[in-house]
DNA sequence: AGCACGCCGACT
DNA sequence: GTCGGCGTGCTC
């Protein structure tokens, strides 16, 4: 027997912990499971199992594991190895990807309880202090209370140190409660108190019951609902739809319970909302049909191939007939998509196609849900397909066969803040290829870096360049801000071709889409006369003005730089920081369009998943006709009444201090432009911009994505970009500015003598303080063919060294691989 | 991450 | 002198 294990914890520590398993779990321990284990003086963790083994540590005695949480392990054997990838790969722990792998519904945490000694009297030369007693007053009305419910009842702050000392004078006890927070929703069910066998003693029971006649009614309500009187198996009822058909209330049901004549259970009931499949998949057109044969037959010779189709070329369909295909050989699908694209039209979709086999997972589901889509993968129950967003890769899928990356382009499958900062996409592909699974990239405007694997022959391609019947793509026009404003013809910040065509659609009864990204509140500077931007001489990406050091800088090397008294560009002195968001639009729109009714849809009025949808119905059956809104209108949406989408600035994206600010500028205005056009109708964009003259703009009229990729490959080349290069940030942070500005200095010239010019900064990240800490951020450009284990290895050296540095102690360091 | 220990200024 | 603020180091 193994007498020890080896246990992940969810923290952000570099190693396994150890602990000794007690005897009488030794027979049911097993890598994967969840077990409780003490950690320090007080706490409680759920921590996994990763080993067995019968190894004592040398250097450290262990403290025994508390309790085994599973039977069996709720993880798969491959999904160890693929924490452990992600962990290697983006730099971080493997406590991190555990916290994040999990729904938090089986990570128990544990909660200290505090009561009050009932035998406790104050002693005489070991007074209570104030504190003390005002605390053991507050407690002396409880029997237990939680340490945060104390803190809050008693109105004190820092109330631990108070409760240690009243425990050293024994006036209190504590214990420790593991939480469970996952509970199975369950449901009343009733049924008759008999068989079916003996329906011949109903007729007694009618009789019995001819003077009570809501009884009789909610009897003979259950007796038609539940088929007792016919052939084959009994439907189970439940108690609301029971009372809900007879129209009476449960007093009515307490009388026939008390009789003995019907009988309530309850039952637990699954969260996962799932139906029967209604619809069969779609016949394909030929294009698809075309497409979907490809696919099938890239995949004989490579793991991972890329969809380009133009939007509305019916990618949804293929894809569910490449789902069919897998499920014939029993195997998984993952879908992912987007954060903010799972919308009820695709959800509804695939409903009604997979039934059963599909279940959803969302961070907007609760966690109930999360808890039983985990639950249901793990024992098998049918699930053989998910449609989730970038967490569901760390699902415990059995045998996956096909991954969905819809949208791959999207940005969200970054995941930005706690580590792990991972690739949705790219981490997919790893865990296809431990399940020997193929991956699907499908997109209308792909990636740089997924077009260049294509190209390059590492991924398949399949192309889908028309749309349905009868769709044709919109005709984009132009209409030129810089001269239409020194004509004194656009006071607003609208066009007058962009008012006359959305009053003229208005009055058709059609709808208009108009599409400003939120990020157009950064504030940039522009020569009011030219619209010159000034650009980083090293990076070219533009620069961002700092209010406070009236200076504009570099986000990424850092460089700053004078504003200039003149615009170089045409010698005028009407340099100005300029910058409009959906707000103002909408205030503009309200005063040009006061009879029709507008919606506005950005992160601020979309704060619930309701009101996300509400906003998406009442445009869909025309409730508003003018919607406004962020990239959020441009995901995964089909409007079918919307003849105009107006564009109001191009340039705030075109000019967003990034190296990939191009490659978004692109993906977003073809998606947004995607929107116009209905069956048999033309639509319009029109794009508003200062600069027509730019080869992006001309690309986004003709529709040209091999033209945009040829251009940004190219200067991704020049300057050292992805996909030649690979970034990793280094982000350095500390309360102390002065003191954070020489240490990350110091940082980065240690790591400019192993990495050389591929180091870049200290600089300031976009937000350079978060609350009371301050950050900077380092570069490392690192040519692709480098070896990752070696360059990690060196990051991880210089880290070592430097915190021989007492210094370094208090700094917070952290990485952000292939960073976005 | 959190929690304890230890050092140091402020105030009874 | 004691209280409590906060930096530092450890947790199997």
């Amino acid at each position: 027997m193994f007498q020890f294990a080896d246990v992940i914890l969810p923290l952000p520590l570099s190693k396994y912990y150890t602990y000794r398993i007690p005897e009488e779990l030794q027979s049911d321990m097993r890598p994967g499971c969840r077990v409780i284990v003490p950690f320090g003086r007080k706490k409680y963790y759920t921590a996994i199992v990763v080993h067995i083994h019968p190894y004592a540590p040398a250097d450290y005695e262990t403290k025994d594991i508390l309790t085994l949480l599973d039977e069996s392990p709720i993880l798969r054997r491959p999904q160890l190895k693929f924490w452990e990838w992600i962990a290697e790969y983006y730099l971080c722990s493997v406590g991190d990807v555990y916290k994040a792998a999990l729904p938090s519904g089986l990570k128990l945490e544990s909660e200290t309880l505090i009561s009050p000694n009932p035998d406790y009297e104050e002693d005489e030369d070991n007074r209570l202090k104030d504190r003390e007693a005002a605390l053991l007053d507050t407690l002396s009305r409880h029997e237990k209370i939680s340490v945060q419910d104390l803190e809050k009842e008693s109105g004190l702050r820092n109330i631990l140190p108070i409760v240690r000392t009243l425990l050293d004078k024994e006036a209190v006890f504590v214990s420790e409660q593991v939480k469970t927070k996952y509970r199975p929703k369950t449901e009343v069910y009733i049924k008759m108190s008999f068989g079916k066998e003996r329906r011949d003693e109903l007729r007694g029971i009618f009789e019995q019951l001819s003077s009570v006649k809501k009884q009789l009614k909610l009897l003979m309500a259950y007796i038609d609902m539940s088929g007792f009187m016919q052939r084959g198996e009994l439907r189970e009822v439940s108690k609301k739809e029971l009372l809900k058909r007879a129209d009476v209330t449960s007093v009515v049901l307490n009388g026939l319970l008390a009789k003995g004549i019907l009988v309530s259970y309850t039952k637990e009931i699954s969260r996962i909302v799932s139906m029967d499949s209604a619809e069969e998949a779609h016949h394909l057109n030929e294009f698809q049909k075309k497409a979907l044969e490809d696919i099938i037959s890239t995949f004989h010779n490579k793991d991972v191939t890329l969809l380009h189709g133009v939007t509305s070329s019916g990618k949804t369909e293929v894809y569910i007939h490449l789902i069919q295909e897998v499920l014939k050989q029993n195997r998984q699908v993952l879908y992912l998509v987007p954060e903010i694209a799972l919308t009820t039209q695709l959800t509804g979709r695939l409903q009604k196609v997979f039934g059963k086999s599909l279940a959803i997972y969302h961070s907007k589901f609760s966690d109930n849900e999360r808890v039983e889509v985990w639950n249901s993968l793990l024992l098998d129950k049918g699930i053989k397909i998910i449609l989730g967003v970038r967490s569901s890769i760390f699902l415990p899928f059995k045998d996956l066969g096909l991954v969905i990356v819809d949208e791959e382009h999207e940005n969200t499958y970054k995941q930005q803040d706690p580590a792990p900062r991972y690739h949705a996409r790219n981490a997919a592909i790893i865990l296809a290829s431990m399940h020997g699974a193929k991956v699907l990239l499908g997109t209308a405007t792909p990636s740089i870096e997924s077009y260049y694997n294509a190209l390059q022959g590492k991924f398949g391609l399949v192309e889908m360049n028309s749309r349905y019947e009868g769709m044709e793509l919109p005709e984009i026009r132009i209409a030129n801000t810089q001269e239409l404003r020194r004509q004194r013809q656009m006071p607003g910040n609208f066009s007058p071709l962009l008012l006359k065509l959305s009053s003229e659609a208005l009055k058709r009864g059609e709808q208009v889409i108009l599409f400003q990204n939120r990020r157009g509140f950064a504030p940039m500077v522009e020569c009011k006369l030219c619209a010159w931007v000034p650009k980083c001489k090293h990076c070219d990406v533009s620069l961002t003005y700092h209010k406070r050091y009236n200076q504009l800088v570099c986000h990424y090397c850092g460089y700053t730089y004078e504003i200039p008294r003149q615009c170089p560009a045409c010698g005028h002195t009407s340099i100005e920081i300029r910058g409009f968001g959906t707000e103002r639009i909408e205030e503009d729109a309200e005063q040009c369009f006061p009879e029709y009714k507008i919606a506005r849809m950005d992160l601020d009025t979309t704060r619930t998943r309701k009101a996300y949808e509400q906003i998406i119905e009442d445009f869909q059956q025309r409730k508003s006709q003018i919607l406004i809104g962020t990239q959020m209108v441009t995901k995964g949406l089909d409007f079918d009444n919307v003849s105009v989408v107006g564009i109001l600035s191009a340039d705030t994206m075109m000019n967003f201090p990034d190296f990939r600010a191009h490659e978004r500028a692109f993906q977003l205005m073809a998606q947004v432009a995607g929107r116009a056009g209905r069956k048999n109708h033309k639509g319009t964009v029109v794009l508003q911009t200062a600069h027509p003259e730019y080869p992006l703009i001309h690309q986004i009229i003709h529709h040209d994505y091999q033209g945009m990729y040829r251009t940004q490959i190219a200067e991704r080349e020049q300057f050292s970009y992805p996909p030649f290069f690979r970034l990793i940030y280094i982000y350095l942070k500390h309360r102390d500015e002065q003191l954070l500005n020489s240490l990350s200095r110091t940082y980065a010239a240690c790591l400019k003598q192993v990495f050389g010019k591929r180091i870049l900064g200290p600089d300031n990240p976009p937000v350079a303080r978060i609350q009371t800490l301050y950050i900077r951020k380092i570069i490392l450009k690192i040519e692709n063919r480098a070896s990752m284990p070696k360059v990690k290895d060196l990051l991880h050296q210089v880290q070592d060294e430097m915190l021989k540095d007492d210094r370094f102690k208090s700094v917070i360091l952290y990485y952000d691989v292939d960073p976005m």
